[in-house]
Formats: structure tokens, C-alpha cells, sequence
DNA sequence: CGCAATATTGACCACTCTCAATGAGGGTGG
DNA sequence: CCACCCTCATTGAGAGTGGTCAATATTGCG
């Protein structure tokens, strides 16, 4: 008895590790999700061999069938254009989902490619839906990411609509740091995974412009930025420049 | 019997007259959804007396409860920034729905305001909730709708990130012409319910761009425009303009 | 080591914003 | 019914942010 229980506990303790580690917390914690539930949800995760950096995740057009959690690494992912052109949608960072956007249509809207070499957890997403309408928190839960996710983008909205560069830039770098600080790591002092050139699309920028920002931020005493490498030195005057109020802000969503 | 059979046939039909009416139909309609459990969500769905323009459907801050459809006229919908302005996040012509984004953290961060008098239906969503976890159909669906409001906002933030002002007042008209027309209304020939400071506002354009724009495109002879309606007459150059290939499109997520 | 991709920096210019004035509706009260 | 006012829309002139083009520097990779 004493090892079957202890048995369990280990047991339950390492869906639970396994959990946090594909980072789905954000399904299941926030409200009650029992320890037999958790052990569902967690049956139908899937772990997936790393993908490279610049290999894909899926391709725009790819049949949906799952949706992603990044464990470890980054993941872009971006839509073309009709001009041909492509817009990057968004960063992925360790504990982000990916892929709420096919939903609809069943095949996904934009393609999503590794920045560096990443680990995810797939999840199917039939039997997610199979699972949340036997269990009312996770389909709470799943809701409620959605939700959050249409935020995330209207906030976005926000910043393409109004904000200068100087702010953009500052905004991100912000939300970047944010995320970062949430998974445990240095909130100024990290490693930019993506290009320059990324980084402009996703704003709305020009390459160059936001070059010539770094170089300002950096003149004026924010950050030291050495190719990929950020350190914020003033997060208080980053964010007075990005015009967000201290605090907790909406930056969580860029 | 025969009067039995004929009441309740016509009972569905009113159901779904009212349905449609309330323009949940994207709610039921694409999967299968039966007859029972139709008038199961009809019977939690509350019409609410019409709303006069300039009155509030909910403002920001208000706790969530429902989500509204709207049924005929327009609500604008916008989130205070941190400077003190705001940001106009969409327009909702009938048959489309509003509050979604208020599900994660259980208040709107936006207000709904009429642009005219406006008449919605009212779905309470613990109850909505409560539902599609019975019937998989209405889960299904209900993600579905989460979904494309995420590639909606997505495609908007394409607009606004990379297409000129230009390009992007087409796009919105665009988008005007093909939700009304979808709706059975002209898709040449409407009115338009909101300010051309709302419009100029939602594009990220100053209102003298946005008017400067209309004056340009009637005199290249894309549309007439007096005031607030706007007659479109040549709909192949207007796409050209917006450099949307020609056919049903993104825009219709505009 | 050399090529290719990515970043940085500079000069110039265009698009769009800002500021300012005028014009057009729409409602209210005399 | 008209005068008035207030809001909204239009139009013009000037300025500034950020884009484009081009050259150079740096890094990574075969």
C-alpha cells in the first residue's frame, strides 16, 4: 500500500513535471483540474523529436491536426502575402501555444519555423476536444486560451495602429523580457533567436530602422545589444519609452 | 397529432428564424446540430431592447457575462490605450459577434458602443459554456467562431503592418461590401454607420488621410461618396487598389 | 579562406501626420 | 422658419518619421 501510493504520487508528480515542462500549466492549472483529469490530459501529449533551426514546424495549408506547446527554443511563425511578401504573426517562447489560428479552417493559416533548435509537445487536437467536453475546467481552460490569444493580437492591433517605432521596439523588447522572466530566466539579459529582419516585419518596420534604433537605445543608455545578445541596463526608461506604465502591462501579450 | 406535428414544425422554424435572426447561425449551422438541441441554445439566448446610437453595450472594465450578436445595425468596439486615447478594435454589422475577448480574464477590455440604433441578442456564457459541454457539435463550432476571430485579427494586423493607407481603406471597404452582401444586403451601395475618425482611428491613419482618400478614389472613379454613403463602382479596380486578388478573400475578416 | 547572409550606417525622399482654416449638416431654441 | 452652434468632414501648407537605395561591416558556414 505504502508503495502503491508512493508509486502514485511519483506518478502523479511527474505528469505534473511533464506538464509544466511542455509548459500546458496554462491548460490545466488555473482552475481546478483534478489529479486523474491531469493524468488524461496528459496521455494524449505527444513528445516530438527537436526540430532544427529553419526546419518547419508546418507549412501554411498543412491539414490541422494538432495544436503546440514549445517546451524549450523558439518558434516564428509567419503568413504570406498576396504580394508574395510574408508578415511574421509571432514568437513562440518555452511555454507558448501555436496553432489556434486552423481551428477554423482545418489547415493552418501561416507556417511556423524554428528559430534555433526547439522541443515542443504536440497535441492533438480532436482528442483535446474529445477530452474538454468531458471535462468542463479544461474546456474552460481552452476557452480562455483562445481568449487570451484574441487579446494578445488586439493588443498588437494597438501597436501597429499608434505607436511609433521607437516605441514598438521598446514595447517588444519589453514582452520579450516579460516572458522570458516567467519562465525563470533573466528578464535583461537574454538572446534574441530571431533575425533583425524578422523583427521589422513583425513590427511593421524597415530592417534598417530597426537597426538604427538598437544603436539609439544603446546611445542612450537602455541596453547593450551585441549582435543577438540584449541586455536591458534601464527596464524603468525602456518602458517610459515604450509608453507602457510600469507594473504588469499589456506587453505581457506581445 | 396533425396539430401537434404542425405546432412543433412550426416551433423549429421559428427557432431557427430566430436563430438566424440573431445570426447564430455560425453558431449551429456549418456542423450538424439537430433540432433539440437547436432550441436548447435557442432557449438561453435573451433579446435585449435595442440599443440607440451612442449608448454602451458594455464598457471597458465591466465584468463578463455574456456574449452579444448583433442582429441588425452596428456597434463599434474600442480599448483605452495607456496615453489616454483609444483604439478602435472593430465594427459589427449584423450577424456578427462581439465579447469574445473578455473570456480570459472575466471583464471586457474594450466598450461596445451603437453607432446607430442597434438591436442584439444576448448569450449568457456560463450558460453557453455549460451547453457546448453537453453537445460536441456546439464546442466545436464555438472554438471555430474563437478561432476565426484570431485569423481575423491576424489579417488585420497584416493591414496595418504592412499595406499603405491606401491599400488599407480599400481593404476596409472591401470588407464592408463583402460582410453586407453576405448578409443580403447591396455590396455596392451602403452606408456607412461610423465616423471617418472611427475609420481613421481602426486603420492607425490620420481622419485628413482617410478624407483626402475618399476625395482621391471618387475621382479616380473607384466610388461615389457623399457624406456617409458610398456607392462602390468599380469593384475590380477597388481590389486592385487594396492588392487583393480578385475573389472571395482575407478581407472578409477585415 | 572566401562566399553568402545578416547588420550597420548614411543620404535622400515620400508618405503621412500635424496644424490651421474653411465648409457642410443637424439639432436646438428663439 | 431661420439663426445659431456644434460636430464632423474637407482641403491646404509645412514638417517629420520612417522607407528606400546604396555602400560598408560583420558574422557564420562550407
Amino acid at each position: 500500500m505504502m508503495h502503491a501510493a508512493s508509486s502514485t504520487a511519483v506518478k502523479l508528480d511527474q505528469i505534473k513535471v511533464a506538464c509544466k515542462d511542455c509548459n500546458l500549466f496554462q491548460l490545466c492549472l488555473p482552475v481546478g483540474i483534478d489529479a486523474r483529469e491531469l493524468e488524461e490530459l496528459d496521455n494524449i501529449i505527444k513528445r516530438r523529436r527537436p526540430v532544427k533551426r529553419g526546419e518547419h514546424l508546418f507549412q501554411v495549408g498543412d491539414t490541422f491536426q494538432a495544436i503546440y506547446a514549445v517546451r524549450s527554443g523558439s518558434i516564428k511563425t509567419y503568413a504570406p502575402t498576396e504580394d508574395g511578401h510574408e508578415q511574421v504573426t509571432g514568437f513562440h517562447l518555452p511555454g507558448e501555444l501555436l496553432g489556434l489560428d486552423a481551428i477554423n479552417l482545418q489547415h493552418h493559416p501561416c507556417a511556423a519555423k524554428a528559430l534555433e533548435t526547439t522541443s515542443v509537445c504536440e497535441i492533438p487536437f480532436d482528442r483535446l476536444e474529445e477530452l474538454s467536453a468531458r471535462l468542463p475546467g479544461l474546456q474552460h481552460q481552452l476557452l480562455r486560451i483562445m481568449s487570451k490569444e484574441i487579446l494578445h493580437d488586439q493588443s498588437l492591433l494597438m501597436l501597429l495602429a499608434k505607436k511609433s517605432a521607437e516605441e514598438r521596439l521598446a514595447a517588444l523588447l519589453l514582452s520579450l523580457s516579460s516572458r522570458y522572466q516567467q519562465r525563470g530566466f533573466s528578464p535583461t539579459d537574454f538572446y534574441l533567436s530571431m533575425s533583425r529582419n524578422d523583427i521589422g516585419n513583425y513590427l511593421g518596420l524597415a530592417v534598417e530602422t530597426v537597426s538604427r534604433l538598437f544603436t539609439r537605445f544603446q546611445d542612450e543608455g537602455l541596453l547593450n545589444v551585441q549582435r543577438k545578445h540584449v541586455c536591458i541596463t534601464d527596464l524603468p526608461r525602456l518602458r517610459a519609452v515604450a509608453h507602457t506604465p510600469n507594473g504588469r502591462t499589456d506587453t505581457d501579450n506581445i
